[in-house]
DNA sequence: CTGTTAGCGCCTTCAG
DNA sequence: CTGAAGGCGCTAACAG
């Protein structure tokens, strides 16, 4: 900054002006400056600034899983928002796991971002009251805080599940298993929670097959495993924890020819990502406004930075049943 | 950090030592710093620490679609390497405009980041260049480089966009169409020139349907489009720039009914995305090693940041062909 | 082993 | 409209 204002015959401080507040500088220094900026290719150094400003103009996302289409939904509802107020939204991946969340927890706070979106892996409420202590806006995202100090946005995955499984009772199907985990995760237990209380409603029982992910690969390893099983005692309808799963699912009974989707089992996912319909067979899923959540939760964090407590600071969207060829009623041919 | 030198009775530069070099400090000393830090939630101050040190511990990642699994996948694979050398990456989306590239790297610039991963846009290489200048590493990811300065890893797209239209000539299609764009995209470009030079050789004609942008809903678009025409003068073969666009062409073509795909339409698109061997047809695609691209990327970086120049600055990784169920030959029911 | 201190680069008064 | 100066929080020297 020395060096452009010696370039252009100026002081730092109006340089710094120049910057900032280009009205209050006469036009022709503000140009000369620019120029001096332009040939000594000046870039601003962020860190000096925030260490001034005590905040940057940054907000952080951290996700369970980057490769899950819904998160990067989210995201992009994220940086749309975040974009029409002129900040940037930066993306990382706790991979569901506890470690890397906190790491990148850690990153952000020292970092002294605008504002935190996290899709928590389990119980970091301590961690992120801290984070929040020390006034960086924290909105929990895809998940209902229990905790009525935390803002978050959430959709109601006990509801999701419930109308998954009732979808699979409707058609017929008694012998229902959930595929999905692990459990710690919150949408994991919630929507099997979901779909054990419609299942148990209807007098019948749900089969819990666990995962050690929620990714493509670990769908097709719960998949071969039903496949190891006789016939007569495998479930005859699957509710899977997300798309990715049930893709997985889907791909391993396909390639063996020897099941049907649906007649031999349905199959339902979760999250209804683009992918889904273009499935082997379409899938039937639950769908969540994926966009809608991530711009909400930028809102939220707007509110949250410039004011106290947000007007609504929990926000609950409800999950909608997608129907397609994966649960059609067995004998159905249309 | 005044404070905590204050709670635990010694001074700032002790606080800074144990948490730099805890060695070099009495052991119970050390015990007494830790505790303080706990009690008082002290964090850091990551703007204060790079303003001293110059730069940070981080590395920016910018590509072009996070929606596209291919980059999610270059993504893990950078995170994967990143953490093994105590690193972390951020994510930022340019989402193919030149615009929200530049805002990026000027951001990603102001940190003064660790190191920066590009896909570019179109031709940012003077912009890249500065910030190269600037000594902030730069490695150019799925883009090979002309200029021999910048280190860049990345796959040749000629060549797959050559084995793809010869795979789709074997196979016994004559009406070739590429499907994709902008052709600004060196991606596009390329695999359409390299589509272009195997039709040429056979002494055919590649048509060419551009589209907005590489998403599966640009790819729906396409299709809509096709099937608007004669059937006589359709394409019988479509080579899609990537994934996304082939899975939305399909979902397209197949939805009607009226099409079918590889008999009337054969179709191939390119990264060979987890999704596409469970599509309605499985997709035949165009490999890309998208984890180890990452991963490499990262090398390069700590190359560039601990010494001069690389020792293997350009690394090509070769395309593969992956034949699945969408470009059988006409009339093979196997 | 511990304490003191000089900046890192920028922004914002404040007085000219 | 400009120029000078203080300080944001931290680290690395250096002195004790």
């Amino acid at each position: 900054m020395r060096d452009v204002a010696d370039d252009a015959g100026v002081s730092v401080g109006t340089v710094s002006n120049v910057l900032n507040r280009p009205g209050k500088v006469s036009p022709d220094t503000v140009a000369r400056v620019q120029a001096s900026i332009e040939r000594l290719g000046f870039v601003r150094n962020d860190a000096a600034r925030q260490l001034r400003a005590g905040r940057s103009r940054t907000i952080g996302l951290v996700v369970l899983d980057l490769r899950n289409p819904f998160f990067t939904e989210v995201a992009r509802g994220a940086e749309e928002r975040a974009g029409e107020h002129g900040l940037s939204v930066l993306v990382a991946n706790s991979d569901e796991k506890q470690e890397r969340e906190t790491l990148l927890l850690d990153l952000f706070e020292e970092q002294r971002m605008f504002g935190v979106l996290v899709t928590p892996v389990a119980e970091s409420m301590a961690r992120l009251a801290r984070m929040r202590d020390h006034g960086i806006p924290t909105v929990l995202v895809d998940r209902e805080s229990h905790d009525p100090t935390f803002a978050s946005v959430a959709v109601d995955d006990h509801e999701g599940g419930r109308i998954a499984a009732a979808h699979l009772l409707e058609t017929g199907r008694r012998r229902i298993a959930f595929v999905g985990g692990p459990v710690s995760i919150r949408q994991v237990s919630d929507r099997l929670a979901g779909a054990q209380s419609a299942v148990a409603a209807a007098g019948g029982a749900l089969e819990f097959l666990g995962t050690d992910a929620l990714t493509v690969d670990e769908g097709r390893r719960a998949g071969r495993r039903i496949l190891e099983r006789d016939a007569a005692v495998r479930p005859d309808a699957i509710f899977a924890a997300n798309d990715l799963i049930a893709l997985g699912v889907l791909q391993s009974l396909v390639m063996t020819g020897s099941v049907h989707v649906p007649d031999d089992i349905a199959l339902i996912g979760y999250d209804d990502i683009d992918f889904s319909a273009a499935a082997v067979i379409p899938l039937s899923s639950v769908r969540q406004p994926a966009t809608l959540i991530g711009s909400t939760a930028v809102d939220l964090l707007l509110e949250l930075q410039s004011g106290g407590a947000p007007s609504r600071g929990h926000i609950v969207f409800r999950p909608e049943l997608v129907v397609r060829d994966s649960t059609r009623p067995v004998g159905d041919t249309s």
